[in-house]
DNA sequence: TCCTAAGCGAGACGGTACGTCTTGTCTTCCA
DNA sequence: TGGAAGACAAGACGTACCGTCTCGCTTAGGA
């Protein structure tokens, strides 16, 4: 419960507009090549209203909390699984069922900030629950910090394999192979 | 032997003069901040000048072939060495060397064509390694460039790690802990 | 007996604080610089209070009627004096009392539309008086609404040169020489 | 004959472009409504072309010679006619001929900058011309400074009104009015 | 005395023009 | 006469004002 009023009713819908002009932008053309006179037009409002609410075209893309709130919906959902460190397989599920918006957001010629934020959230992640299980990892000198890193930075590097891929593989597979290859790490009692 | 002629001596003055240029340039502001005004006028060279010979800036940095061979070489160096599948070692150790000018390269606020490049070697690397190696790898129904992005891609993740944190382990250490990661692929049989 | 409803005691508050903006904000950075915000701002009103009010900055300004109202006073005043067509001395007295404020407004760097004004005025009052005493006139060709407008802007300048450069002669002795320049049309038998 | 190079051609051609554009632009819609955007589509050339050459659509204003050099040339013309202090009758002929484009430019609605360049300009030169025949105006008390700018603000007012009104008079005619109307200065002796 | 219509502040909004910046092409000039 | 210097067209950027508008809150002035 904040202290922020609540926002006009023409705030909140001029911030939509310029949310689903951003989200069917990046779909057809890329991030990169989406000018703040496109967003404007698509969203069809004036340029300093635009001004008024984000300073550049990066910060309207973070405040696009849908996708900070994805993730965090997702890993707390898979959360009550003991056994995956991070929401592995909620992420396969999820992004394979929006490819079209995430694979123009990660991955190739994709959106670094973007990229850069899910890896944080899965880092944040990685390393609460490693250390939450720090006494059953006694047997290895790795530091936490770097095992968190390789979890979230190899189940990033399949995500984005797997979606530049047009998904060859189920997200049930790829879930697999991502347990099977960091078994070093996620179980290492074998 | 080439069919191109022998540069003029002007036009490897120039390139010289453009490279240490960009190399002065990305230490000092990023590559991101660079403008094509500024290589100019650090290298004190015409506008027409700098296109006749590049097309763009990017063009200039992956014509910078100094790391492209840096990178051949040191693996072609740990290529004898039957244990591993990508030069891990070496790259920690010639990353390490130069790392002011790697850690403005790659990683955080890095610049995306030498990564990628970087990533490409590795990963064309680890495929090739992985192939040569097939039969003795039988045991796994991971497909092989699923395997081998990931071995690249964890490399990378941990030297990127390495050089942003101020290098806080010796890269033999490093080097085992990459090897203990990824132990599921590049020992497999353990 | 007019149809306007007296009008509501905080619409003259308002237009009071918007007249007290003006003329401060016109003293303190000269009119063109004065934007709607500036006055918004000084007058502590609202924007759509502004607009409910004048359409524009200029609609303020001219409605603004203490100039209007002094130069009709100040030329009926001397209007009785025979001698005088345009009430001159009247207007020096006038305009050295509040030099501030006129400097700002008229001759260099001032707001053309209160020049026009004023030239508006003179004239009109220059062609009224010509024209009852046209009968004394006969002698030159000079068509009336050549000489009016003559014998306003000599005026005006006269004016405007005097408020320029600090009023270095005496109200009395500026007119004295601006019947003597216009002597040809003030009192032509001479 | 100064050290500034010959520039470019291409440069000249820049700025014959745009000093065509902004007479015709003047002729067209009035010099307050041209925009900097105007200028250059009429031009054909780019907005920082434009920047590059001026700071402003003012400075192209006064850069526009041809303004200053004829005036200059037409008192230099009249400069051997004894009896008049300005060059009246050449400007009302030479301003007759052109005024299409100097009625878009002094008087109602004009250009604040040309005319204060034109007054200035006669200002100069009646002040020259009354201290050259200082000795022969001991009668008056008047300053020259004050009889100069009579001088220059009633030719100004004059040539004003007469474009204003559709130059209802031939230009030798305006000219004796003038004479006549400042026969005070003019001809002091009478 | 109450009620209701108006005045009001606050500020979001669509627009227009500005002056700056960077890019890649194209023309001129000079060695 | 071939390459360096730099002028150029194009167009996106972020800023500054403008005049319109939509809110609720306050507050007269008539019922």
């Amino acid at each position: 419960m904040t202290n922020e009023k609540t926002p006009d009713r023409r705030v909140r819908r001029t911030k939509q507009r310029l949310n689903d002009a951003l989200e069917s932008l990046i779909i057809e053309k890329g991030y990169d090549k989406i000018t703040v006179q496109d967003l404007i037009d698509r969203a069809d409002i004036g340029r300093s209203t635009f001004y008024a609410h984000y300073e550049t075209k990066d910060d309207l893309l973070v405040s696009w909390t849908q996708l900070a709130e994805d993730m965090d919906l997702h890993m707390a959902q898979e959360q009550t699984n003991a056994e995956s460190i991070v929401p592995s397989l909620a992420l396969f599920r999820h992004l394979g069922e929006y490819h079209r918006l995430y694979r123009a957001m990660i991955g190739g010629g994709g959106i670094d900030i973007v990229t850069e934020m899910i890896h944080s959230r899965l880092l944040h992640h990685a390393t609460f629950e490693l250390e939450r299980r720090a006494e059953a990892n006694r047997h290895t000198s790795i530091p936490i910090e770097v095992r968190a890193g390789f979890l979230a930075s190899s189940l990033l590097a399949l995500l984005t394999w797997w979606l530049d891929n047009d998904m060859p593989y189920p997200p049930e597979s790829m879930d697999e192979m991502y347990q099977e290859l960091t078994r070093t790490t996620q179980a290492p009692g074998k």
